[in-house]
DNA sequence: GCTATTATGTTATAACATAACAGGTAGCGC
DNA sequence: GCGCTACCTGTTATGTTATAACATAATAGC
């Protein structure tokens, strides 16, 4: 339980921040976004969303699974893998798949692709922001054609590192 | 089976290559750098290398077990994922979660983070030569603490690419 | 040769993921 | 309403990837 509903320490971008409010955006971007492009948010697919928002640490699908079944919205792998491949395709969810696991999207609507800091110690995982120009100007030296990119780092995040001055 | 030793078509970075030069070059390079290391190419390891090295394609460590298994060097799957858990601690090896695969390195010796452009159509992967300055950027600016990080790039190859003048 | 270390063999199981088919429900044209 | 279609969900079964745990064997250093 928080006391205070704003400023909580789940991180985003390993900075507290208003969850309640980004949950909140998130969910009713992610109702609009449906509602435009004519496809359904089910319960089983919201709850998993929601789910997933709750933290902002990565999840394996059985563990979003657990939490389905204890809710009676589902009890067998395909449920979970269903709701979380539809959250995938429109773009509410990522798949880290260093870690084998799915996570919502920091800033839905935009397609993008995206890159994670994931921290080796808590577990915690922050979407940054950043462009593969890099990636982008080596593959044209050597003709390849990107279509999708996948960039992760493993690391400490500011929390877990050890402190200099204590 | 080839008839010119050099320049077959196995790929490396998209381009023909001398492969049988490239695989003894690789294989040198281990063993020296186990001996300089103090640490052990064993049957299994250095075999579950060569097998590695005999395509520039990614495998999983079953298709590698399902090879050593053939010359009678081990059935079981921690046979080959303790050999692979060696050849990648090593650098010999780079491990490409987005395939849960395994690929040799294209220029072991130097310790790297290594990127991959991935040919979905063919399955080639190229080890390609950028740095992760974008992301290092970001993440200093958050106070992450880079660890390790991991580039994929899914796309198509030059091969792969459908030709606009046939 | 003894002992510590490292490597291998084996069993069993954990963890992650999907194919395939059955049943249910919502919307639509008539 | 009826039947059609499309989509979603339920379930069984299985496939794929990975590791824990313990037993045995080889090796290196003393």
């Amino acid at each position: 339980m928080e006391n205070d509903p704003k400023m909580t320490e789940t991180p985003l971008g390993f900075a507290a921040h208003d969850h309640s409010a980004c949950v909140k955006f998130a969910l009713t971007s992610a109702q609009a976004t449906c509602a435009a492009r004519g496809v359904q948010l089910t319960p089983v697919r919201q709850r998993s969303l929601e789910i997933l928002l709750e933290s902002h640490a990565a999840m394996g699908a059985y563990d979003v699974l657990a939490r389905l079944d204890a809710e009676g919205l589902g009890s067998k792998p395909p449920v979970a893998y269903r709701a979380l491949s539809f959250l995938v395709d429109q773009g509410f969810v990522h798949r880290i798949e260093g870690l084998n696991a799915f996570i919502a999207c920091a800033h839905p609507g935009d397609k993008h692709d995206p890159a994670f800091m994931i921290c080796t110690t808590c577990g915690t995982v922050a979407e940054a922001q950043i462009s593969s120009a890099a990636l982008g100007t080596s593959a044209a030296q050597s003709g390849f054609q990107i279509a999708q990119t996948l960039i992760e780092a493993q690391g400490l995040c500011p929390a877990c590192q050890p402190q200099v001055q204590p």
